[in-house]
RNA sequence: GAUUCCGUAGCUCAGCAGGUAGAGCAUUACACUUUUAAUGUAAGGGUCCUGGGUUCGAAUCCCAGCGGGAUCACCA
């Protein structure tokens, strides 16, 4: 199949092949040496004029205002845009004329990318410039990028808002919405400030196994692959949890490590399939620990960000900073349902649920009932920060019993905005009361719970062996992201998120046409 | 997976009581040596997502498919 070409990518390429018969590379190879980026120039020009005389600048060409022998244009680096002055005299100061009538105003376009070299300075209305004394095409853009003008009010004009287009073409996003930078940028700044905060507690970062024989550490269902040399299934990771611990077994005190973690499972505006969770395991601690440690962190991550912990999150204001509100979990069902459920059974429990038209089946356990009722009628109501905690035991099998409630787990889930931000326990870590609730989830998963959790033997082994008393929490980096950054939708928090494959072949037409 | 809206030039969009496809920016040509959504004059550019159907005639109406958004379901 082969994909037509458009009148503008087939100029391009015949310019493309002007330029090479003229003698010029359009793909050089050696390196263009920079002194200089447009930030800086805008910000330390006016006050340091005598550094800025040699300026050795590259970017991408965004914009031109020719003017027959002279142009305006502007060019874009990783740190913005800044304007250059071009005049023909100045950059062919002999007869030949061919380097400004024929490359600059003829075969270079909107997108290439070009090195200069000159000097700054200021032109008549007052903007910061970079006088172009010699030029050089560093890169052919053959296909056109589409131009987005901001007008003096700062409003974009014809900006790209299809989001099919952004997302499967985001690095045309990057190049012409510069708050997508922004956010990205934002994104890495969260990662570094959690990594900083980690590092300075002597944490240690490590790395556990994707690619897992048991999917364990969560409740999903899991992508499966198959390992050809061991002829066996294998699982991409849900959870990292059980390695994080072996470590713990293993003696190290504070374990951390970004999770990419996969879930076959449906995508919406909250969830992808890749999905990243920072998981940190921390010996001798236990969840009121992990609580105060939580909120210190998510305050200094938004004072890294923001300078300020309350943050604008859509029409809501939402403060980070500490402590949390704390409610437990039967508390918050009572307080928005007004019913009290922590002594019911399992089929009182069923009976309440559909009074309330929640759906429900007779696969579910008490903790997925509880979970079911949290879910439809609580976690909504939670826009600020709040732990909830002490979770039944039935919806908690990684977790250790509660130090006084029969019945419940030392758990929270820190919930903001009405989401689930973060998951976390005084890890269990007595191997036989691990082993039984493993066999409770067999249980669950021969009643029809396609998500309860396999045994892990070789994680029962590890515990036997001793795991001082230790807190976990696994934290959902996207979804902190999309708070810190005041994104709606996981999308524009990942780079490239999970498309349908395009109907049409992008690649395999315009190869066929270029070779 | 269900419901609903959307898919027209490189980009943003208009066109729909069915009658041979339009604008702005971008592109091309010419003019212009401090402009800034530069300007002026002229020109080119489209399997109207794909495939069927109704009709003398479909971008427009109907059906199916593909892709995307939103809402819901599952879930973090």
């Amino acid at each position: 199949m082969i994909q037509e070409l458009s009148e503008q990518e087939l100029l391009r390429r015949n310019k493309l092949e002007e330029i090479r018969k003229a003698g010029i590379e359009p793909y050089p190879a050696e390196e263009f040496e920079i002194n200089a980026n447009a930030a800086d120039i805008k910000a330390n020009y006016e006050r340091d004029k005598i550094n800025y005389k040699d300026i050795s600048f590259a970017g991408r060409l965004m914009m031109v205002r020719d003017m027959g022998k002279a142009a305006f244009a502007e060019l874009q680096d990783s740190t913005g845009k800044i304007q250059v002055y071009i005049k023909r005299d100045e950059i062919c100061p002999g007869e030949d004329k061919n380097l400004y009538d024929l490359l600059w105003k003829k075969w270079i376009d909107l997108g290439d990318f070009i090195g200069i070299k000159g000097y700054v300075f200021t032109t008549k209305v007052g903007e910061i410039s970079i006088h172009v004394q010699s030029l050089k095409l560093l890169s052919k853009s053959l296909k056109p990028l589409p131009v987005v003008t901001v007008d003096k009010e700062g409003n974009a004009h014809d900006a790209v808002t299809d989001p099919e287009f952004r997302y499967r073409q985001r690095y045309v996003d990057l190049v012409i919405n510069p708050k997508v930078r922004k956010t990205f940028e934002q994104r890495t700044a969260v990662i570094n400030s959690i990594r900083t905060f980690l590092n300075n507690h002597s944490a240690l970062e490590v790395d556990t196994p994707v690619l897992q024989s048991i999917p364990g550490g969560a409740t999903a269902r899991p992508f499966i692959t198959h390992h050809n040399a061991l002829d066996m299934p294998l699982y991409l990771r849900i959870a990292n949890e059980l390695y994080l611990k072996r470590l713990i077994v293993g003696g190290f005190d504070w374990v951390y490590e970004f999770s990419r973690n996969f879930r076959n499972e449906g995508m919406d505006r909250t969830h992808n399939p890749e999905f990243t969770i920072l998981e940190f395991y921390v010996a001798y601690k236990d969840y009121f620990w992990m609580m105060k440690t939580t909120e210190q962190l998510l305050e200094k991550i938004a004072m890294d960000l923001h300078d300020t912990a309350e943050l604008e999150v859509g029409d809501k204001k939402i403060n980070f900073a500490a402590p949390y509100k704390r409610i437990s979990i039967y508390d918050a069902i009572k307080e928005h349902t007004g019913i009290d459920v922590s002594k019911m059974d399992e089929v009182a429990l069923r009976d309440t649920c559909k009074k309330l038209h929640l759906e429900v089946d007779d696969s579910m356990g008490k903790g997925k009932l509880i979970d079911t009722l949290f879910g439809e009628k609580c976690e909504d109501h939670y826009i600020q920060p709040t732990f909830i905690i002490d979770y039944p035991v039935e919806m908690s099998p990684l977790t250790k019993k509660h130090r006084t409630e029969e019945g419940l787990v030392e758990r929270f889930e820190l919930i903001i905005n009405g989401k689930e931000i973060a998951n976390a326990y005084s890890e269990l870590n007595d191997p036989i009361d691990q082993r039984a609730r493993f066999e409770d989830q067999v249980k669950l998963m021969e009643r029809g719970d396609d998500e309860a959790m396999f045994i892990d033997h070789d994680f029962l082994r590890a515990l036997e062996y001793g795991m001082p008393p230790t807190s976990g929490i696994g934290i959902g980096i996207d979804r902190l992201c999309m708070l810190m950054t005041n994104q709606v939708s996981i999308q524009d928090v990942l780079f490239f998120p999970q498309m349908r494959p395009e109907a049409k072949a992008v690649a395999e037409g315009e190869h066929s046409q270029t070779h």
